[in-house]
DNA sequence: CGTAGTATTGAAACGGATCAATATCTGTGG
DNA sequence: CCACAGATATTGATCCGTTTCAATACTACG
């Protein structure tokens, strides 16, 4: 997933608004209308769903350059809360529509987006048909790792969600979540320094758990 | 998900080339070159990986009017066999990306394609994030039968797929999807007939465990 | 009609969920 | 700058459902 081309900025920054959205700043709802198609320019989101039981299932993180404001019949399908500050662009639905109808390689620049977003989840599918709990883990933080920024410091991966919102995105419980943060440690596989910094230490058993089942 | 258009079914027709496809054959495995793109006319299809286990994984089920062909670096990211006899549409990838370059509104409804398939990918991480195998399985049957042909007779949905297909999609054991299938016709939700075609006998208990989670 | 794949059922073990108690972190106001 | 409160995280003990292993039944196709 290449960063965005000078030219394909340009012609978002005419049609997007630029937004700074401090922390948990809850950008739509589920169920909202649709009127904005949005890209994460910097900063972690997550896209959600409240579930019947009062549970709640992240479908998905949203890195720089995602595209997010997936709706169906007119209304968002998730909601979309910052977890980090961040700076999203916002485009007018009916805008969009517009310019993709005029320019198809603009247009194109979407359909790879919304590949990629199609992958993403896909990968994720694999990670909810493990059994174990170290395993998602595992793929969880290779996840993360591949949608660092720029400067990745010798196997240092920052982890800017809570626990909770990784069992969420993982589908476990919270406390399997940090046991398995705990067995990953006792293992040697990785260190923690402090709980939202990770540290690869023997990068063939991360990667042999990680592709394991 | 409406059917294609006729002005659709046209376009398509001059890029594509229509096959027939019997039951159990592979269109292409994963990893293979990227050289077309299909869609699938008529049957159903699994699309899915192998894992270094062994084990495998359905990643999705294929019905009419889905696009398949998902590739990432030039090469298929998933293995995609047919489970019924099928009809596809298969487009050399080179045409269709000149296509789209020319004729945005083409462009267009394949980027409503891939949305769609993007939502159904998500749908399915909310099965996959459920813990009991009845509520998988009768959100299971509910997809099913919202990709159901025409003809849908009173609460009758055929399940073409076996009871493995259906385990490797749903992340479960193959005995688990027995047992929640005898779970279900025991609590008089459904009803079997044949290990193929399921009745709904009581739908609002249907309903409100597939949305119970 | 037989055989190979496919499905069902039972018994036991494992791993994660849940409940509960305690610890740690974060940000806010005194 | 420190103390406090609320949120977040860790750890322990028990329970429950699914996996696994194993044996048997079914069914579809040649």
């Amino acid at each position: 997933m290449p960063l965005l081309t000078v030219k394909q900025r340009r012609q978002l920054a005419a049609l997007a608004t630029r937004q700074r959205l401090p922390p948990r700043t809850v950008v739509f709802h589920e169920g909202d209308a649709l009127s904005w198609v949005f890209i994460d320019g910097d900063g972690v989101l997550k896209s959600f769903r409240e579930l019947p039981s009062g549970k709640r299932r992240i479908v998905a993180f949203l890195f720089p350059d995602d595209l997010f404001g997936l709706a169906e019949n007119g209304r968002y399908v998730n909601t979309v809360r910052t977890v980090t500050g961040a700076t999203v662009f916002r485009i007018p639905y009916q805008t969009l529509a517009a310019a993709l109808q005029r320019d198809p390689e603009l247009e194109f620049q979407f359909l790879s987006k919304v590949t990629h977003e199609l992958r993403a989840t896909q990968r994720q599918t694999l990670v909810l048909g493990r059994r174990d709990a170290a395993g998602r883990l595992a793929m969880f933080l290779i996840m993360l790792e591949r949608n660092m920024p720029q400067p990745r410091r010798a196997g240092r991966i920052p982890v800017l969600m809570s626990r909770t919102d990784i069992a969420e995105y993982l589908g476990l419980s919270l406390e399997a979540v940090s046991r398995a943060t705990r067995d990953l440690a006792r293992k040697g596989i990785v260190e923690f320094e402090g709980s939202h910094s990770v540290r690869v230490l023997d990068r063939n058993r991360f990667e042999s758990l990680a592709e394991a089942l």
